[in-house]
DNA sequence: TTGTATGCGTTATCAG
DNA sequence: CTGATAACGCATACAA
């Protein structure tokens, strides 16, 4: 739908050879001062505008980075993609932005999409579904620029962006424990996602450390179906195993606790103590009571994602990105829903 | 970064000419059913992805649409977002998504950057800043392809989405008086925006069919600071002027108005009423009190957008997008926050 | 039914 | 310093 001029006509009206055009708005060092401010000028005056095809296509690239998440209506996500736009908007480069809504199958298809070059690099946080991962690994042989961030791959050897979840978890479930915390349940996802291991490790070694014994009914594996988790949750809190404290290794899994709850007799913080990896400090402090939350950078980690690619992407001969896992921490604030007065 | 085998070197596998393996894929009639098969399984065997620059040059249009929205971070836009996502995955459409942070350069910015034909169409809802539309105005002159939806521009005669702004306002506005409210302040995010404009005026005539008459004080207009919001609405509640009612006009001020009255001693809804135009359900439910919403149908506006589009774009001369405003209703769901019990 | 030739708009190579 | 020409990968008009 572009219907403005092009570069031939530019050229004629110019009265100069579309390579003298195309050199002069790219400003190449072969072309005068004169004819390069003379092209300038009329360019702006007809309001030329490359075809970004055009140019794709000669050039093998796309100025485009493929986002892919699992939900948009997270504050993590929607965070992380604000910092990832920050910066490649510096660049020029646009964002092609994907949720898998937790499937697997979508995520396969979007991925599998995308290998057909219409993006330059994917960054990308895997759904909670994902346990085979052979379409992000034919990516990454292909050559294809991979970057994961909070839900990453691990076998697959490119650069990952998380945050300390080993050690989030572990001062979160060592600060429960501090508060009187005996019996600690653990919220997840999905027992495949990389956060929920690393988190779940941090949980196990501070209930080591206190010489408290993990108990497998106080984990929780929810779904997608809010009213289900929120129902798993109340049935946990409802039963004889009851646990006096929570952590959430996800930001939707607090707000089922805190519907759960407020089905159930107990009181925040008296009976049962929580605590969430939260991105959504305004939402925190609102809750009643407000949550104790583990602050995760997002926005940061996008910026640093976007970063590291546009490195890689405008500078000539970059290597490939490294096989490493670079961590930016979290920050715990301590509120009401862990703290009885 | 495609790597892939291109049509050429798929032709010279299967010893036929690139246009017959090209019809044959794009199921050309006027070709046998038999080569048809031959070139389908080589292309699925060697992995064959056609090139979607060289695609979008030679037939003009990218497959592509643009959403312009004015922030991420809001359970109304993921919505809407996702019910575009959900229609144009189905045509094989990708979505850029661009956030103009309601800062109107960003959004001009943006808006001519995608003059290039990068995208076939854009889906937008402006920032609270626009007032001048020329940027938009010599879009649509263009007879580029763009529907507005949420906060429309009146003034440019294409298709916009909306849900009942007026009337939801209006039965908002009423539902307060009924719950005894005699002062009821409005909060907006800007004078300029449609919805503001809408909204407004619903609550105006709903104050005048009860014989109310409206105070200017009681207009708050919001910026993009939350902590300033937060006091400046702080500061009507706890000046001399207090309403005893607040219709919100948009979810984060509804959000900044519970964290006002946290500071003050007021209690909700005895000493104030509050209703907002609310997308995120979950949290309303959960805030203390609960809060009594209008939910904006947000995904299904998204989905209506994608529909238009992806009728105009996919068959063959569709006239150009109508003048006109189509409207989506609004629910209203009453909890603690307006009602004392 | 299949093959040949052309052009989409750019940039790069090569000549002048 | 500037111009002519080729090539990127694909789809189609035209030819066979």
């Amino acid at each position: 739908m572009n219907t403005g001029v092009n570069l031939k006509e530019l050229a004629a009206e110019l009265k100069l050879s579309p390579s003298t055009v195309s050199r002069a708005l790219n400003d190449s060092y072969e072309i005068s001062e004169a004819t390069k401010k003379k092209v300038i000028s009329m360019a702006e005056k007809l309001n030329y505008q490359p075809n970004p095809f055009a140019r794709s296509l000669r050039e093998n690239k796309s100025k485009t980075i493929a986002v892919v998440i699992p939900e948009r209506m997270s504050s993590f996500f929607s965070k992380v993609v604000d910092g990832i736009e920050e910066i490649t908007q510096q660049y020029g480069y646009h964002l092609l932005v994907y949720s898998t809504h937790e499937d697997v199958d979508r995520e396969k298809k979007i991925v599998n999409l995308l290998m057909n070059g219409r993006a330059d690099a994917i960054i990308m946080s895997v759904s909670s579904q994902t346990s085979d991962i052979s379409h992000l690994t034919r990516l990454h042989e292909r050559g294809f620029p991979l970057v994961f961030f909070d839900r990453i791959c691990s076998d697959i050897p490119t650069t990952k962006f998380i945050t300390n979840d080993y050690e989030s978890g572990f001062e979160g479930t060592k600060h429960l424990i501090q508060q009187g915390c005996r019996k600690i349940a653990f919220l997840m996802l999905s027992k495949e996602l990389s956060i929920t291991k690393d988190r779940y490790r941090g949980y196990l070694d501070a209930l080591k450390q206190a010489g408290l014994s993990p108990e497998p009914q106080l984990n929780i594996t929810c779904c997608q179906e809010e009213e289900e988790n929120i129902e798993s949750i109340r049935k946990l809190l409802d039963g004889p195993n009851r646990p006096d404290g929570i952590l959430s290794s996800v930001e939707k899994l607090a707000l089922a606790t805190y519907h759960a709850v407020k089905r159930t007799h107990l009181r925040i913080p008296n009976d049962i103590k929580i605590i969430s990896f939260f991105s959504n400090l305004s939402i925190a402090s609102l809750l009643n009571p407000s949550l104790t939350t583990i602050t995760q950078p997002a926005f940061n980690i996008g910026e640093e994602c976007a970063k590291l690619l546009m490195k890689k992407l405008t500078k000539p001969r970059q290597p490939d990105l490294p096989n490493q896992v670079i961590t930016i921490p979290s920050n715990i604030t301590i509120r009401s829903s862990t703290i009885v007065v």
